[in-house]
DNA sequence: CATGAATGAGTCTTCATTCAT
DNA sequence: TATGAATGAAGACTCATTCAT
């Protein structure tokens, strides 16, 4: 029973393996330049290994989708756990966002697979982790309405909806026209992001 | 001088001719369906002539990524013409924004593309194209600083920056999510508009 | 020794296990769709496994083979111990033969399978099994020409083969064009079969 | 129009060439070792120019048994032209059909091979050609009955399917069984062929 | 200018077989 | 004996790009 348990460790261990695999090779050949004799290769292992671990490509890319959400998700989570007021902690989270993307742009990339080819779907368990992160903002965002910080007019759901969408937005274009922004207008991505939190900040409240 | 000008006005066209086919090929088979052959079949031309008029199958990406721009440039310089308050102009262009994509919504894939793909860098005349709705959008909110009704605070570049970045993650969103939304939520793509629309004038108004 | 013999009989016990699996694993998938994976999981046994009773994918290709001919063999040798007459007995081995391939089609694709691969030669045991189905029909048409009611004319040997070839041959027209016979021409199985045994009853009869 | 119409012809002949490759691999090969890799280098072209002349590697294999068909029905339309009575001509047939075997074995694992592999279906003009060469046996048969040679119970298209049927099986034993009937049992093919045509003359006849 | 045949690297996927444990 | 992870050759098919005519 126990070498069983030790085997499937190593199993995950081993899904693991190709996954960051399949990462470092994303971050080299970017999102579209990712193959299957990319990661063997990546991981030393054959071709067919691969498949021992993975249904599919897509599977892959699937998985690592959730586990890029999975960790926004943990981020979010913990600022749930703060003792700051609710409209602190939904200013917390676009910032935790954007540090998030600093950090792992890959993630931003995988999402708009997702968004931008439609003949790919999402799994039952994609689409749940992305439910998981719009509760945890709505959630929020209902707390500082009866909070009494949040315009009563705004319903949370929408308003979770919205700053997800704008966050993201946002974040497209800082990656995409950041390092312009910078040099051309000398507005930095710091200056960008307060400006958009603080925008925010004055529309929601009440 | 004739002749050669005549030549000119002909190759652009035939320019045009082939993007207009490749606009075709892509509304029924998708972005990434998009391919040379299909191509020189819509346009009755063969493969090697598609090469005669642009170097590559990027070239007429990036093309047809201008076009769509300045298709959305020429809407929003009508908004401009409008005897509306410089705030509601502004609104104008948010509600713009999001009925050039219902019509169009081929060029958000288009502008994914390349938000996405961080090997395919803009050309020179594509940046002007994305300064150029960015100065229309600077240039409102400059004058509804001006006319009193924008929060003084707010630097109308960054502003215009953050308003294109929070309108393209809206309509990401309600792209994806749009039909869930719908379906499990309740919420219609123009609640979610105007909510957007009403949280930003908030967010902006003095 | 006592325990080599039963070593030898659990050995032999396993393969037929594995040869069992196998047979499952083609009715459902078919005789293209056997491969050695599918059989290790129909027999709870890990891949390698196979390999230590079989040498080869092959081997269990031809042991099917042969147990087929085998099960065929028994139905023969019913036949043979009826008190019908020799001639009759030629018929029911027509009969018979035609029962047994709507019962177990497989053994069809499998016999097609080495007609059609001349890469894959038949073992000597396998061989053996196809001359002993020949031998009983040689038997019958050799008595039946001692009875006189076969025409002197023709070898035993020689008529025995000839059934055979043809009785094959009926039964994959039969398989293949069996459903567009009976929806274009109205013509059932049956009424072929029939006109077949009459066809040789006559042309075989003194 | 000139150039057009040798252009076709080239295609066409390039299209024959493919297909006489395809011919050359199977003989050396095997039916089942025909691939697209191989079929390139015979043809010296590369891996994608096969995919010019044809949609598919099924493409290529059923053309390749319509020309085999086709080569049939030309070698049975002579047989019907001749001056010989048309119970004669049944035999020629069944004659013709072993020669044509003999000169051009390929065929057959041709014909097996859509006739073993039930997922293979047959394209509309595969199926014409199969019936263009019932219809011929069915129309001698037919004016066999009305001569008056052949016995009036058979019915002329049930005697086809059966005559054909039958004379496939025939050579699919002589294919595999013939090398082995020679060696041990010391008969000829010709005794074969000639005992079935006979067997078959006594079983037709009034 | 125009053609379109030809290219060939690249893509995903399968599967019989081996071998260290 | 038994395992099952690993292999890697082989397979079908695609498509942007080139080039001789």
């Amino acid at each position: 029973m126990n070498t069983i348990e030790r085997k499937n460790i190593e199993k995950e261990n081993r899904r693991q393996d190709i996954l960051d695999a399949a990462v470092t090779v994303m971050k080299s050949h970017g999102l579209h330049g990712l193959s299957i004799d990319l990661i063997a290769h990546e991981t030393n292992l054959a071709k067919g290994t691969i498949y021992l671990y993975f249904k599919n490509k897509e599977e892959i890319l699937s998985i690592l989708t959730i586990r890029a959400r999975t960790l926004l998700i943990k981020d979010f989570q913990k600022i749930e756990k703060n003792k700051e007021s609710n409209i602190e902690q939904l200013k917390s989270i676009l910032k935790s966002n954007y540090l998030f993307y600093k950090k792992n742009s890959l993630y931003y990339d995988l999402v708009s697979l997702y968004e931008v080819n439609n003949r790919m779907t999402e799994t039952e368990e994609m689409q749940q982790s992305g439910e998981k992160i719009m509760k945890i903002v709505v959630g929020i965002a209902g707390r500082a309405r009866e909070e009494g910080t949040l315009n009563p007019k705004i319903s949370p759901v929408i308003l979770a909806m919205s700053l997800w969408g704008m966050a993201v937005g946002m974040l497209q274009l800082i990656k995409v026209r950041g390092a312009i922004m910078k040099e051309k207008l000398n507005i930095s991505e710091k200056d960008l992001l307060n400006s958009f939190i603080q925008l925010l900040e004055n529309g929601v409240k009440k």
